[in-house]
DNA sequence: CTTATTATTTACCAATAGGTAAAATGACTA
DNA sequence: TAGTCATTTTACCTATTGGTAAATAATAAG
């Protein structure tokens, strides 16, 4: 009954353990990152707990804590997952189109995924409010970067006469705020209108109006 | 802990003791009050302790739960005081005046309320992003009807061709998310441009940036 | 089949949470 | 100045939290 502890063939690899990749691991972790997206966009970093996580992918606590070591562990794997899902978009943004289908392809894509995956909007939203005290260090790198790059395309489009004299970059942020703002604040949204992003022609009818406005905006060209 | 279900409904905070107002009472409630908003925003409703808002009040705990019966009790006090500074902007909307100036001046406000207050800016939006579970009450009542009355004006204007073919209610979507961003996600604007709404030729900017967007849009006007 | 490894469960724990009850102190007034 | 409130402190309680350690079960190689 004496454990015969094996050689240390510690792979710097994965978590749970120091063995492999086995199907069960990737398809148990991705269940539970699955889960917690659930219930952090619900209850933010503290108030969800590693309890209601397992529970919410159908496992026990201490089978969670197998595949990651701690609630902060799965929480940043889960952050570092949604914020290239954040940016990809952003990737695609160039210059050589026309502002107009550039500009409106970067929303529709921004749109799409506050419709598709609004708790991951929220997950986000959470962490950026209360400090972004785990995902900073990749915003003042990867996210300053990127963003510097598209900054030019938009400055570009400037010098061609082509869009007027706006911030570039604060112009980022409307396009980030407008879009996110139908997931992050749905609640309010539905509240008042009734409807959510998974009506389709409320769907339809904010990401119309966004583009509009931003592009032309609410005062009309004589 | 254990809590009963919470009457959301009770508009006012009875005072301790069924006694009447101090003037320690009203000082004390009040630094509650402020403290509470600093910790609300950082950690959210079930991350924040009455502890550490005691600890920023210069309170003990138990003397805190003398103030206010309970936690729920508190952050209900402190969601409601933000409502009533949220929306007190979107009263003065009117229709009397040129639509260019009262959207400029509402966008002010908003924004001003956003460097100025930027910790009510996140509790507000750490509670609606949460799912609103005890403001909305109020939203299906009091902010839906503000708004049908706004919206209204909006329409006015449409009608005498003053502005262009927005969806009323999704604009004010807009202005509200455009405005709020600065505050709310305050920590990833500073990440990327290192800036706050606190430097005065950022919020300059960021202000024009958002009028000049929002009413004239980003294509030139030939 | 045997056995080493991976996956899951069981048992336990120290720290912290919100909250009660009551005693002690302070302040105001009859 | 005594008495009555309002305020603050002290003591204590129970539930929940994230996390360990070890036992057990399942799985996949040899």
């Amino acid at each position: 009954m004496k454990n015969k502890k094996t050689a240390a063939k510690k792979l710097l690899t994965e978590e749970p353990g120091a063995g492999r990749n086995t199907r069960i691991q990737a398809q148990n972790r991705s269940k539970l990152v699955d889960a917690a997206i659930v219930i952090f966009a619900q209850f933010g970093y503290s108030g969800a707990t590693i309890v209601k996580i397992a529970r919410e992918a159908n496992m026990s606590k201490n089978n969670l804590l197998y595949y990651f070591k701690s609630k902060e562990e799965l929480y940043l794997t889960v952050l570092q997952g949604i914020m290239v899902r954040w940016l990809a978009p952003l990737e695609d943004l160039q210059a050589d189109m026309d502002p107009v289908e550039e500009i409106s392809a970067y929303i529709d894509a921004k749109f799409k995924f506050s419709r598709v995956q609004p708790l991951s909007s929220k997950v986000w939203a959470n962490e950026i409010i209360s400090g972004a005290r785990v995902i900073r260090p990749l915003l003042e790198t990867q996210l300053q970067d990127i963003l510097k790059r598209k900054t030019t395309v938009i400055k570009a489009w400037q010098d061609e006469g082509k869009i007027g004299e706006i911030h570039p970059q604060h112009f980022m942020f409307l396009i980030w705020a407008v879009s996110q703002t139908y997931a992050d604040f749905s609640s309010q949204i539905t509240a008042i209108t009734g409807k959510s992003l998974k009506d389709k022609e409320f769907y339809a009818n904010a990401v119309e109006n966004a583009k509009r406005v931003l592009l032309y905006g609410v005062i009309p060209r004589s």
